[in-house]
DNA sequence: ATCAAATCGGACACGAATGTCCGAATTGAG
DNA sequence: CTCAATTCGGACATTCGTGTCCGATTTGAT
């Protein structure tokens, strides 16, 4: 469905979000050990995830993530997942045809339109600040954490 | 969303069923050049699809794939996708988490349960049967098939 | 000014899904 | 019986997402 990645980014994104009240930025390093993956690949996601506006990084001591004030409440999961597996989730075709669309259809292609609907609503109505920390616990649950 | 795998699965058993009055099976490579698949792969896919007792093979002069009678309108997209990607789609968590349940619920998994049960309906209720001709034919052109 | 702490960026390594090859086994036609 | 047509099965090759390494760059503290 998604991929590791996309989780992954989605986890730090997460873990950045709960850090947001504090003054410093949070480190790759605090980030990568509380969602329990690499802290070279978890820097890349975030890197990617940085070009692409959705929260902001500081070199140097003291340095690390951060998302800016006026983001914070405005940041939802679907910024995420569009970023890192978006052209897959919005334009793939279920049976994977080249050039599936209202033209040419592919056999279930009107069918699963209101699938893909629901799913990239569901990322859309999910706000990093609606996930409360009782929510997202488990996350950093490091019994339970990590594939 | 799904691998390709399952999606050749799906594309060859819709060309296996629409040959399926006929009183000849269908070999391997009128699959795969029908779906533009590699003969080998699709070989593949079928192999683990007869084990799985979606459809019969038969070796030899005149042999090739089949689906018995009883078996016509009862196929749907779930009964390859569960084959094929099935333990994914039931059972994994969307951020990853590998004990992701009721007890330890990741951040979303409430919302996305009705998600994943809307998307698994959908294949349900899919019949191959219900494809018709004519949503079918674009899956057989040639322009347009294949990733 | 220097140094340590951090991110950045590119090249490389690994692993799993995808795809290929070829010989073995089976079957029916002649 | 023999042969050609076909599926079967295992080993291999390729590709791509995942993950690692390391040196360059930036920044702030002293």
């Amino acid at each position: 469905m998604l991929s590791k990645s996309c989780q992954h980014g989605i986890k730090a994104m997460i873990c950045i979000k709960k850090n947001a009240q504090k003054s410093k930025p949070v480190s790759i390093g605090e980030v990568s050990s509380k969602i329990n993956v690499p802290e070279a690949y978890t820097s890349k996601i975030l890197q990617r995830l940085v070009k692409a506006g959705m929260h902001k990084s500081k070199k140097g001591v003291n340095g690390g993530f951060y998302i800016e004030n006026r983001l914070l409440d405005k940041l939802t999961l679907w910024h995420i997942v569009n970023e890192i597996d978006g052209v897959n989730l919005k334009y793939g075709c279920v049976l994977g045809l080249d050039d599936c669309s209202n033209q040419h259809p592919c056999p279930v292609h009107n069918e699963y339109k209101s699938i893909r609907q629901n799913l990239i609503t569901f990322f859309e109505n999910t706000y990093l600040t609606d996930l409360t920390e009782n929510m997202v616990k488990s996350l950093f649950d490091k019994a339970y954490v990590n594939k």
